[in-house]
DNA sequence: CGCTACTGCGTCCACTGTTCGCAGTAATGC
DNA sequence: GCATTACTGCGAACAGTGGACGCAGTAGCG
């Protein structure tokens, strides 16, 4: 339609002419991600959207130009859930342990986060306020601009692939419909032959420790350790200052 | 259906009686990565699936439950396109970085993989293999399983992390029909905006910077840099022998 | 006042994953 | 040798999807 206003993040919400538009795009966005929430990203159509908002199926292509669009939108709305980020404290290691610990949050509270983040760039506002924010905590210690986006970069790249592997599960039992003990009776039998064969002497201990009770925050633990062991192999080898 | 047989890495291929089946598993599998490569996942159907073997679309399901089925299918096939893992090195750090690189290398041929990895915990034959494989490299070290199985989560969270982000925006330019240079025009007034509106001097540096010939390589060098760091932390705090 | 550019939306299209039922076939039990 | 059984391939149908089109109604500018 447009020749300038094609990307959604510069296109004006409103209109200089003709009726004022009965609802916003933050509207249809909440109403978006409380389905996406609530009945998984499967269950989310332009139908249901309009459903929700008690309008037509039709009327939210006058706010968005695809779902696409909507799933954007949707993202960088997460992005913005805690408020502006916090002061920063003069270490960049807690600043950015903040801002991993901040961005898993959201991916559990909302777990779709973790289908929409592939294939979709975050350039939204918000996403780009929360890259400057963890710059301006690398920006103290005087370095090049790439070695400071590849910190970021790297962190944020573990945050988003460990919360995917955390979620993968809950989100497969979630879709199978049924819950957690079937889920696990189904693929029980073949575990069982995966310790059984022999083959796999090391991870038969692991399915085994996995019965154990205290598996139960291995995996906010797991992501603890990690993030810090990045963090300390990025203060072991910070470049000279240039 | 089936009361034992419920999923499908323990579900066999054939039956007892009745005709032999005219397709196997496999031959659907790599139809099926053969159209996601070529035409994207989004256009991987049944009816496409069926089209591309010359068979009706409902005859697919005599080999599998559902299309899920065929999605787990496809990630593992993946990860059985190498061979063998390599022999151990004796050191685990070459063989864990051997690991990463293949992996990497692996979501670079099929960027599909970064849509399915979401909501799908890789539990087939091939990737208990990888996983068992990377247990192996650890195990002389003498450390408890749940150390050694933190370990290589850790390192699979940020090779998947780093791909997912790294073919986010080729997959978007994929996604949009158009080519890499309009999808950089249609983009180019909100950057614009971005730069020029001061708010974010850090990200404007780096938007200029990613205009710079160099960046060519800037996502290799990343993820080796953020790889090496990980595998730094880890090297340096090694918890002590049991 | 009229013209223009918008808004809301009913209706339609092509397509999706999956199920049902039927005809054909190979191995089994007797 | 022959009925029985359990399978196979698959056309057709179903409920759902994202999105396009065009029409009626309306707000603001000249």
């Amino acid at each position: 339609m447009d020749d300038v206003h094609t990307v959604i993040w510069n296109r004006p919400e409103r209109a200089a002419k003709g009726p004022a538009p009965s609802r916003t795009r933050a509207e249809i966005t909440d109403a978006a991600i409380a389905i996406a929430d609530a009945e998984g990203i499967e269950a989310l159509s332009m139908r249901r959207v309009a459903q929700e908002l008690g309008t037509g199926t039709a009327s939210l292509y006058r706010y968005l130009a695809s779902k696409d669009d909507l799933l954007d939108l949707m993202l960088d709305a997460v992005a913005a859930e805690d408020g502006s980020p916090p002061a920063l404290t003069g270490d960049w290691r807690t600043d950015l342990r903040g801002m991993a610990h901040r961005s898993r949050a959201a991916f559990h509270r909302h777990p779709w986060m973790t289908s929409l983040a592939a294939g979709r760039p975050s350039l939204g506002p918000n996403s780009l306020d929360a890259i400057e924010h963890a710059l301006a905590a690398l920006d103290p210690l005087g370095f090049d601009i790439d070695v400071m986006i590849t910190i970021v970069n790297t962190v944020q790249a573990f945050v988003r692939g460990y919360a995917i592997g955390e979620l993968a599960q809950q989100e497969a039992v979630r879709r199978s419909g049924v819950g957690v003990q079937q889920w696990m009776d189904a693929h029980a039998p073949y575990l069982d032959n995966v310790v059984k064969s022999g083959r796999h002497p090391l991870l038969a201990r692991v399915i085994r420790d996995a019965e154990l009770p205290h598996a139960a925050d291995s995996a906010e633990r797991g992501f603890e350790l990690g993030l810090e062991r990045l963090l300390d192999g990025w203060e072991a080898n910070l470049p000279a200052r240039p």
